[in-house]
DNA sequence: TCAGCTGTTTGAGCTCCAGCAAACAACGAT
DNA sequence: ATCGTTGTTTGCTGGAGCTCAAACAGCTGA
């Protein structure tokens, strides 16, 4: 992809970059390192010193967090136009989380320095930071307090609205999470075991709201599936 | 208080002002309006624009969120010199969450605007609040990973161990939880019901490792309380 | 084509803990 | 002192969902 094509593709539609007048986009993306990662290749371990951060152009990476008892949690998944690292490189932090990609993935990179430049020629990129930072931390406590109240099934439809919103690809029959997703890992997104989204997805399935395969996920009622989400289906 | 006493009690303690020459701090603390709230009341709502954050001098407030469905559950508590508003002023949100003081309580309070000029003047209380952003959204996704592999009596164990470092002073038979907390308190922030936290508070006293009375709790055995804590109590 | 691996399904049992209920205790106000 | 309010204790019951187990299916590489 040529640099053009590149600025064209990201312009008006990055949030960290938002507000920026053109040329000042120009010269950032300008001053960002090139870079791929192979599916299943990772791109930062957690607890590793935060010395870049990387702007998804293509792919999608896995951001999963895990204990010393082992136990892994999957903190969320990010696609393009949403950054990588931008949380611990702003705040000089470790990475609070491993990344990985899921799928080929291709990235703009830049470190901690060219950061600090050019948020001191363009502050409104620190502002925009910030808000990035504080959606993340609301999101988060909406987390926290749906795992305290909420039913699995109630979680595990709130969680496959949110992928389809994140990564949802309009298809004949419905909407496909575009990248793959097992079992195992929508359970550590949601907090519970395979075995449980499993027949989650069986009884779903055969009210006509998903169909899933090997990694494979499509909603085909939208509307059932946030009726869900809301209450937690009381029916039979 | 006299300014200068303010200014001794804060100096070189509170995170946001870390850094800063002494100066900044005396010129940031005559910009700030003093301000109290008695015990009970709010300081600001959940969704209300986030027009300015507050600086706790003493006292200690409950951050807390509800959903639409009526479930609450308490973010956190905050001390002396800790910032109640900031992730929200900072990144141009509406107050995620509902403050309450639990106990009488003096801050110290600025708008928005003046946080802009004050950090513009010292940029590193930008660094400071992207820090401090961080360290929050660092907390809240130990707690998601709590919450979806960790049993309730470890999480009640691991809720009060940091109770103790917060909040915690020590007194001849233990150290002290040193402000009013009721067992549905304990109960949002560890999410579960009063009744089993009760229950667990029973137990431990039967073991000697708490004493408890009514909106209190005081820790005996700290070091049995951070075992349990970390592992999950496997005995009898 | 087959073997091996990884991911998925489904069953059975059991446990943790939420939900309901009712009594009890501490505190504040009159 | 007494009453009402608010917080706590404790028993009982049921069920959501975790755990263990085993079979099954889809993909990959030799």
């Amino acid at each position: 992809m040529r640099n053009e094509q590149l600025r064209e593709s990201l312009k008006g539609k990055v949030p960290l970059f938002e507000g920026l007048p053109e040329e000042a986009l120009d010269e950032i993306l300008k001053r960002g390192h090139r870079h791929q990662l192979a599916k299943g290749f990772i791109l930062f371990h957690q607890g590793e010193p935060a010395d870049s951060f990387h702007l998804i152009i293509a792919g999608r990476l896995k951001v999963a967090q895990t204990s010393e008892e082992g136990q892994q949690m999957i903190v969320r998944y990010l696609g393009p136009r949403e950054l990588a690292g931008c949380v611990a490189v702003c705040g000089g932090l470790p990475y609070p989380a491993t990344a990985t990609a899921v799928e080929d993935t291709w990235l703009l990179q830049w470190n901690r320095g060219a950061l600090a430049d050019v948020a001191e020629r363009w502050p409104q990129i620190a502002l925009n930071a910030m808000r990035i930072m504080g959606g993340r931390t609301q999101e988060l406590q909406d987390r926290v307090r749906e795992l305290q109240g909420e039913r699995v099934e109630q979680r595990i439809a709130r969680t496959l609205g949110r992928l389809v919103v994140q990564a949802g690809r309009r298809t004949a029959d419905g909407i496909e999470i575009d990248f793959p997703l097992s079992r195992q890992d929508l359970a550590e997104m949601v907090g519970t075991t395979l075995h449980t989204v499993s027949r989650t997805l069986a009884a779903w399935e055969q009210e006509g709201i998903v169909r899933s395969g090997r990694q494979k996920v499509m909603i085909r009622d939208a509307a059932s599936l946030s009726v869900i989400a809301g209450s937690g289906e009381q029916s039979s």
